[in-house]
DNA sequence: TTTGATACCTTGTATCGCAAGGTACTAAAT
DNA sequence: ATTTAGTACCTTGCGATACAAGGTATCAAA
């Protein structure tokens, strides 16, 4: 019950963060869902598919990601999600956000 | 919309950290929930009472909390909440769990 | 005795993460 | 030829929870 006490605080505090960290991955390099899933668990960041299709699908819905479809060699066709320059533009406002929040709980823990 | 867009990115940061802060701001002193909810706004923490006091029930229910009523001289008595020492246990979990996410996030950003 | 300030709390709505289940394509094994 | 395994996509239903709005109670001053 402890453990899963703190597995909760835990996982409420990625949420908080989640689309931040899908902003920041796709900055780097465009990725299909499953990649981007495990390139967050290798983060320390745990999402599954019933939340990550959705939510790329909000993010493009807001204009701040698009997709092209890409054939594999091994499996169905990918599709593969990259930034907007909207996208780009709110990652940037996410960063001073997150600075923020970084900044106020130094100061509260201090 | 775009303001809309980046307030509720923010929020939703501040949402994921909302109990730590909480048990942060009663860690250094016990507090009212009107206190709280004044000290948070301080440090940039929006929360307003539909969230707060449904909160501060679970995390007694959990038993990081307990209160006392406290007489005050202008108006009805005071509902003061103080951590208990698993509050405090479960506190410095929070700030492993947050030292984690914020060196996720430097690599992510990187 | 009404008004204003302070403090508590609850109800209803909307959002969203997640478990579970479903579809479809490819390649290798039977 | 058909089944199995792997990869990739997506949806449905449930539960948790933040928030807006509205409600109750106490005290003091007008």
């Amino acid at each position: 019950m402890n453990e899963n006490n703190i597995e909760n605080i835990k996982s409420q505090m990625r949420k908080g963060v989640l689309e931040y960290c899908i902003l920041s991955v796709l900055d780097k390099n465009d990725a299909y869902a499953s990649e981007l899933i495990n390139k967050l668990k290798e983060a320390r960041i745990i999402v599954v598919e019933g939340t990550l299709y959705p939510l790329l699908t909000r993010q493009k819905n807001q204009g701040l990601l698009t997709y092209r479809w890409e054939e594999s060699t091994q499996g169905p066709p990918r599709k593969y999600y990259s930034l907007t320059d909207k996208g780009r533009e709110v990652l940037q406002e996410m960063d001073k956000a997150w600075k923020e929040i970084v900044e106020t709980l130094d100061i509260l823990r201090k």
